[in-house]
DNA sequence: CGCACTTTGTGCATGGCTTCACAAAGGTAC
DNA sequence: GTACCTTTGTGAAGCCATGCACAAAGTGCG
């Protein structure tokens, strides 16, 4: 009802810049936290890591909150972020897997401090059904569309070995969920419609092992020619 | 010694496609324990996820790979990605910071399995230094230094709490690591010539949550505006 | 040996993101 | 009330990445 105030506002916000504001959102509640009441977007974009002019175009796109000459409002701006980002309401997440990561995931603060809520879990191992993880029993993968219809659950965050990835992906998505977090290794195939991001431990190593090779090969193969490549 | 093949290409691969070289080799290896010695383009960029022009054109940047007419040899292919991603020598990983999650990525097996090796743990709580982790004893963050120094240590896991992790950045940069995987949900502050690569658990929460908040306002608000909208 | 077929590697056009630079807008001091 | 100062919001330019479409190159069959 209250939503729409301007159609091209709507539909025009960047994925880059989508995927920005989060990074906003934390840069303003610690500046928050420091009792800072307003902040230009040269210190934001600062204690934020980007450019200011990046910072402020994002900001352009959802709305014009900023009063120039003085800057952004810190809570008014922390609002209306986490009013587009959907943080306003509190989202029931599922955490299918629970070896390993799947409880660190569980137990971690970072995921309820800001509007997520850990809703239920499930593992196909019938000796971790039932045991008690954050004040929550863990159900059979077997109940997860009741349990998921049940709780509300519309977030599914996948921590399974790579080989149930899919298969549980399958399961979730036809139980009517469509914004799913993939912890497995593996490129899900999904139907239009349906929202993966990945989270891949190994292969940001192997980007950081790239560049530490290339770092490596510069000093030990040829101090001269990295001098002459810099001009 | 082995090394610049081209001069051109050895500056020349984009961030964009160093980032997918894992993803491409993730899927050759699935294909190689399938026993697929050949593969097309076509069906690579299937199994991974991608175009297929944007995969060759980013093998292109390794070099001239493939046989017109048939397609990429699989081992060879596999081969020369780890080559270039510098996973043909092996890397020794420092986590620090063993609550739940350095806990867990010490454990992960993803880690091992491709060039990487767990070679030092550390953390600040003395009742967990001196524990047995994965074989190996945890050490003291005092001890940092000498530890990474004596192990061979090129790329640190921050797995602290954020309150932490700037200083154990410092720590780790003054000891002469360039490389480094962020899990604590701060902005680092680094030298140049530092690589840092972030993994935000409730980030990529965050903005799943924004595009499920538009899929339900599309169904919710109004039907009829979403169907104009496609016009 | 030649022809038809397959698949790579890439020139080119398109689109999106980033960055610069500045006009517009608001605040403040006198 | 006016003049000056600060900072936003954005037009415009440049850059990088994506994807199409095709020529070049190799295979295999007759």
């Amino acid at each position: 009802m209250t939503r729409r105030p301007s159609q091209a506002r709507e539909r025009g916000i960047p994925d880059a810049t989508v995927a920005r504001l989060p990074l906003y959102l934390r840069a303003l509640n610690g500046l928050a936290e420091r009792g800072i009441a307003t902040v230009s977007s040269e210190d934001l974009a600062v204690a934020a890591g980007v450019n200011s002019a990046k910072l402020r175009k994002d900001l352009s796109h959802l709305g014009s909150y900023g009063t120039r000459g003085v800057g952004y409002d810190v809570q008014y701006l922390i609002y209306q972020i986490s009013r587009e980002l959907g943080l306003t309401q509190d989202w029931a997440v599922a955490i299918v897997g629970l070896g390993n990561l799947g409880r660190a995931l569980a137990n971690y603060g970072g995921f309820v401090s800001r509007g997520f809520r850990v809703a239920a879990l499930f593992d196909a191992d019938a000796s971790v059904v039932g045991e008690h993880l954050v004040g929550m029993a863990v159900d059979h993968i077997d109940d997860l569309e009741a349990v998921i219809g049940g709780r509300g659950v519309s977030i599914v965050v996948i921590a399974t070995p790579a080989s149930a990835a899919q298969q549980v992906a399958d399961r979730v998505i036809a139980a009517g969920i469509t914004s799913i977090l993939n912890f497995a290794p593996v490129v899900l195939t999904v139907p239009d419609g349906v929202d993966v991001r990945k989270v891949d431990l190994s292969t940001e190593l192997q980007i950081l092992a790239f560049h530490e090779q290339r770092k490596a090969d510069r000093e030990t193969g040829s101090p001269m020619m990295a001098e002459a490549m810099d001009a």
